[in-house]
DNA sequence: TTGAAAGCGCTAACAT
DNA sequence: ATGTTAGCGCTTTCAA
């Protein structure tokens, strides 16, 4: 392999010319620069990003810290189209994306990344109460963006949606069709997004008089199989919820199922909204109504915003929220009138 | 940050010292290793990936090539499910996944990975006919493992579907049932995938007495919309086929719609088999019959695969078919009886 | 069992 | 406009 030293002896050059040829530097001689450009290319010179990155400090790359249950983030369309953004606009910038598939606990990794200089900033995913990873950190002082806002102050900024909010209207739109008993199956309940999404179901109910059930509240995990037990206990209560808002489009699937299982028609006998608006929201049979969140638009903007952290070289500590919609469709019953946006 | 020469400093010791504790080199004293790790400890050390690897020419990373065309890569579950089987080995084995969302083209982004020694070796996803990275493969000598066979002779490994024959069986299927007019709905027609699926289907018709169509032949692009458009190309011809088999699950999605919205009823009108057999395809209504390839182990494979290569630190060329099963349910008309082992 | 020293390939002062 | 030099943080001979 060609280092920077065989192009400079080909070159009639120093390494340094060579270097500065390299970061195009306006203090180098058009004759100069053909001729060094002309070496390179003979010898296919490219450069050792370590030797590069031990001296610049900086690595080109961006991190994905990879919660702990993996499978169910890489399973999850949520999470492919959340990534296919961020990949768009680490392509368009050049930079690239990794993984933290290593190291065990979520602090060893973001140490591996973050101070093992494998990355530049990363990108967090979720967060739930007390999270340690946030303490990290903040302590490490370094760019990163959190999908989701933090359960307690923090110095990171982060992408959202105002899930509140969103699940404030979802469960609206099931109460102006007419519901009392209405459900929530969601996922961790020490989740932020878990959290946020109950408090707007909650809201919604009392704001309309009815009053809370603690039982018609299930949490399960983010998989088609956690929907489908999250609704079999739903629909096993004695005054089972004629209505139920599901926080993630994959856990009304298998709540569909379920509930198709144990004989129930959606949206006849049982309605049901998602959440996330996935691509197969539509083609699920009866098409899902769901909250559309722009899971791409939020990688965009998660990876942007990391991306001019790094630029800046320090956290900034900005906050942006992501509009959503809820899109009407067949499985809660109302007649589909597109979308109402908020 | 705490270089390994405060370590030493501290621990009164050489830095070199420090440098063999941590590779728990049998030849320091119990006592001194003590002595060392309490420093690291109360320094809270962690190595520069950099200068590590400037002198090991190794990273402790994998990398991904992303095809240029991103968009269907990551949207489709296919691809998560095989990711999700790679970031298993791969963090099982404590190394990063780097994807190559950089430079522009696929030869740049190889040099990107390989010669920038950003990682140590490269899955590849799907090759076309004279597929110039699989060439740079060769010439560079670099561990790397195709997803897939390649067209012509290369010095890869690779793990990959034996795809004619999944094809051949998925059309022999619909045979039996007793359909003549067949269709095959593909991707791009240069993929080898698409090339070997089509090459199976044709036997099988050949094999039936059937003769092939190419008017039953249609390329599209993974995504839904790609099989909606297919779909509605098939179903458009004068003598349009009675079932049609679709080289991708996504495809066979869209496919449906296409036909549900020009009032086929699936299987009544229009039988339908897939491929890859998704998740979704079991919620998918009618369930899709499709071709289990076992995308996770497909991941697994291809990680293990390449991890091996990179251990032994040569290319390996060797090759894994990974089985599939039809799996029968009810898009294709048949008595669902379950899975079709061959 | 440990230390000293060289060097991996590059960039960035500092000279000239 | 270009060269010289030092050094980034680590591993690894070679010596002791």
């Amino acid at each position: 392999m060609a280092t920077i030293k065989d192009v400079a002896r080909l070159a009639n050059v120093s390494p340094s010319t060579v270097s500065r040829v390299l970061a195009n530097s306006p203090r180098i001689s058009e004759e100069t620069k053909r001729r060094v450009r002309a070496a390179l290319e003979q010898l296919n010179y490219h450069p050792n990003a370590f030797a590069r990155g031990l001296v610049t400090n900086s690595t080109g790359a961006i991190g994905i810290l990879i919660p702990p249950s993996a499978e169910e983030f890489f399973v999850n369309p949520f999470f492919a189209e959340w990534m296919a953004g961020v990949a768009e606009v680490a392509r368009q910038r050049g930079v690239d994306t990794v993984l933290s598939t290593s190291a065990r606990g979520e602090i060893e990794m973001l140490d591996h990344m973050i101070r093992g200089r494998r990355v530049d900033g990363v990108l967090l995913i979720g967060t739930r109460r007390g999270d340690p990873v946030l303490k990290e950190i903040s302590k490490l002082r370094c760019p990163a963006v959190l999908l989701g806002r933090p359960a307690d102050p923090a110095h990171v900024s982060w992408v959202n949606n105002d899930n509140q909010r969103a699940a404030y209207d979802a469960t609206l739109h099931l109460l102006n069709l007419g519901h009392r008993r209405i459900g929530f199956l969601g996922g961790a309940s020490d989740l932020v997004v878990t959290m946020d999404r109950v408090a707007g179901y909650r809201n919604a109910l009392v704001d309309y008089g009815v009053e809370p059930d603690p039982r018609l509240e299930v949490s399960s995990f983010f998989l088609e199989q956690g929907g489908y037990l999250g609704m079999m206990r739903l629909l096993a209560i004695s005054d089972r919820p004629t209505a139920v808002l599901c926080a993630d489009d994959v856990l009304a699937f298998g709540g569909m199922r379920a509930a198709h299982e144990l004989g129930f028609e959606v949206p006849r006998d049982l309605a049901i909204v998602g959440f996330n608006d996935i691509r197969l929201a539509e083609l699920a049979h009866p098409a899902l109504t769901s909250v559309r969140v722009h899971m791409h638009e939020l990688g965009v903007r998660s990876a942007g915003l990391l991306l001019e952290e790094i630029d800046q070289g320090k956290p900034l500590q900005r906050h942006v929220i992501v509009n959503h919609e809820l899109v009407i469709r067949y499985s809660c019953g109302a007649k589909p009138i597109g979308t109402l946006t908020t």
